[in-house]
DNA sequence: GATGAATGAGCGTTCATTCAT
DNA sequence: TATGAATGAACGCTCATTCAT
């Protein structure tokens, strides 16, 4: 008896682990071609089911492509969150985790397509993107400002403009996942990773530590 | 007849500037929608000719999105790479010519769609891509690399990875464009772009500036 | 166990109902909306059984449709057929209790759809209109027929083509009967339906008879 | 030079007779396989174009069967309708003329599809049904109605409930058209469509004769 | 050269039918 | 018996491409 209830019928384990199947399939391939120039058939395939399927859980195309983005990404901006609530005393370490956390579960991991599919197709979905932007860049963000604004305050990092120095922050490593989305299908890249990331980290830190000497900025005349 | 020889034939002129106002007018709405989403009549239609008229210039649909990329950036890149050929002999100064000069020239003008549409596109078209890579991204590379591997043989610049550095510090530019590709169109964003532009450059020159303390990096623990 | 035998079992009285649940949802389904835009899903759900279960009890859609109309109709002209049974002396009276007979019993009903239904997909389903054409249309023109003979016969109506009067008898009846199925669920028509048969059956009446003398319309009490 | 202008380019007059090709052609399947059943692909394919081309003229398959009811029956009710201005002495005959015409313009012709056409989809299109029935039913009605109401004036026809009897006076010539496109392509009907024709309106007549003295019943000459 | 009507392959979506539970 | 998840053929509609004018 205990056998009867242990046993999920197979059928029910597959259509409760449905949904996740198909928004992961969908994930790679929408980054992989893009939203439009995917087909649902190869969606299915790649899922393993067949195309009428799809539409057992998702009204449409577009629905999909929703559920893709929403699924995706929200759990990992919670666990990012998390990060702020131990109590770390050095800005330093706190910045490093932030940006390098997310690398490793985010950037480096099948979510790392989404920033490249959500920056192609925000302007065909922009309900989806301000979604996106509120929930997702808006959050991530603040992380970073809040890590940096800790800095500031006990005098590790220069007084910067916090919102701008996040914004400049995150760049190189969207760029990092972005690039492996798509360039990095056809072309090789010169340098390993580590490098890059080593680089870029060294590099900000020494940007924003505080320090004596300073040069102002003039503008180029061409 | 002399006057038909001397008369510049407003047909003919409008016939040479054709092709242009094709690629012009696909540019755009290749950027905005993606190369699987846009219409050839929506591409005509902004290009004030009819939809059969493409065909007189380009192959296909195809052709067309080659032509965009090619005519859009090789006469941009052509005019950064005689920015070395000035004698500048602030390193310093090269390389903010480098970058603000790229912001001024493309990223900041209508050809600063072509890095998100090339990102879109590159996993679809894997010959455009890696030609893009060679031509643009590449020379557009050594530029800064040049620029970069001055200064630190004159001791204005930590010694770094120039590669990486390079790669690094491309990014930020970049994402300020690609943004204003996507997210730009419906998102708004904090601050101003100049306040992005000089906390950047602010930012990475303290990183590279030759400086006499440093701390190591230590990973993040979670 | 005499209990169980004893026990009608609601499951097994649900189970003999069954199939005249759902022809009774097909057939007010296929009479709105015709055979092909009804989905088998709305007459599972009118049914209150899942769209599995209908193929418990019908092969095919179909099959569904050739029990709607034979499980529908037959027993309706049955009942027709027993009028001509009774000794009625008067043609007038026996006329007018199988016309207005049809519409109480049929017309004025549920049933009244089929005519509707039939009428729509006879060249879809050539053999369901054969057949319902020799079992209800031709035996339901025979009532009418052997009463306008009697009639004719006994000299209280005119010598009149007994077979073409016949149709043109059925056609009013008939014709509010289709329109309360198509025109009558979206305009509203002017008068009322008894002013509708009582104005038809004086004009018939009026048409047939054979002499000057006139006399009074009473109701066929069944 | 005058051949040029004559020629009206064969290719101009396939696109101005397009629409009433592709009208007819769904018309005729429409009343056939009813709105659902009928395939675009063979529309298209009887009217000789592709399917393609059938969006070139109209916006989708409701569209078209709008078109198909209103490019259809409009005409023919206006010509109907300039009966009533020649002045006609014989109420009789007035009837008489709307009537066969009717069936002669109308119930006789292809057009004769479109009652079966609009009773079988009025519940699926209610605002064609509407429309239908305020330009064509109500329209049609109104004709037969002032030839009533002007036979009871002079005495011709007893006093009855106009509104009424015109409703049941179209009847049975619906009935033959709704009959003709439906039943009639699978069942053989018993007697001739002259003879139920002139038994329906030798009835009617006598139905509404006002005194005992009776003509026979001369043909329409339009 | 320029047009736009015509094409037809292809895709998103539906739904009758099946079958494991 | 009854269910409903799964299927796949079919259909409405789109759009890149062609070609007669």
């Amino acid at each position: 008896m205990s056998a009867v209830v242990s046993r999920p019928a197979r059928r029910q384990r597959r259509k409760d682990a449905r949904p996740q199947e198909l928004t992961a399939a969908a994930l790679a391939l929408f980054v992989e071609k893009g939203f439009a120039a995917t087909k649902l058939d190869e969606v299915a395939a790649r899922a393993g089911v067949s195309k009428g399927t799809l539409y057992l859980y998702f009204d449409s195309k577009e629905a999909l492509f929703k559920a893709v983005i929403q699924e995706g990404i929200v759990p990992a901006i919670e666990e990012g969150e998390a990060l702020l609530d131990q109590p770390s005393d050095d800005p330093v370490q706190l910045l490093q985790c932030i940006l390098f956390g997310w690398w490793e579960r985010i950037g480096n991991t099948e979510l790392g397509g989404i920033p490249k599919l959500m920056l192609s197709e925000a302007r065909n979905f922009p309900e989806v993107a301000a979604y996106y932007h509120d929930t997702v860049i808006h959050r991530g963000l603040a992380l970073i400002r809040t890590a940096l604004a800790r800095g500031v305050a006990r005098g590790v990092f220069r007084p910067v403009d916090v919102d701008a120095t996040a914004d400049v922050l995150i760049a190189p490593l969207l760029h990092l996942a972005l690039w492996r989305h798509s360039f990095g299908a056809c072309c090789v890249r010169g340098g390993s990773v580590e490098t890059y990331l080593s680089t870029y980290f060294d590099l900000i830190l020494n940007g924003l530590r505080a320090a004596p000497g300073r040069a102002g900025v003039s503008r180029c005349e061409p």
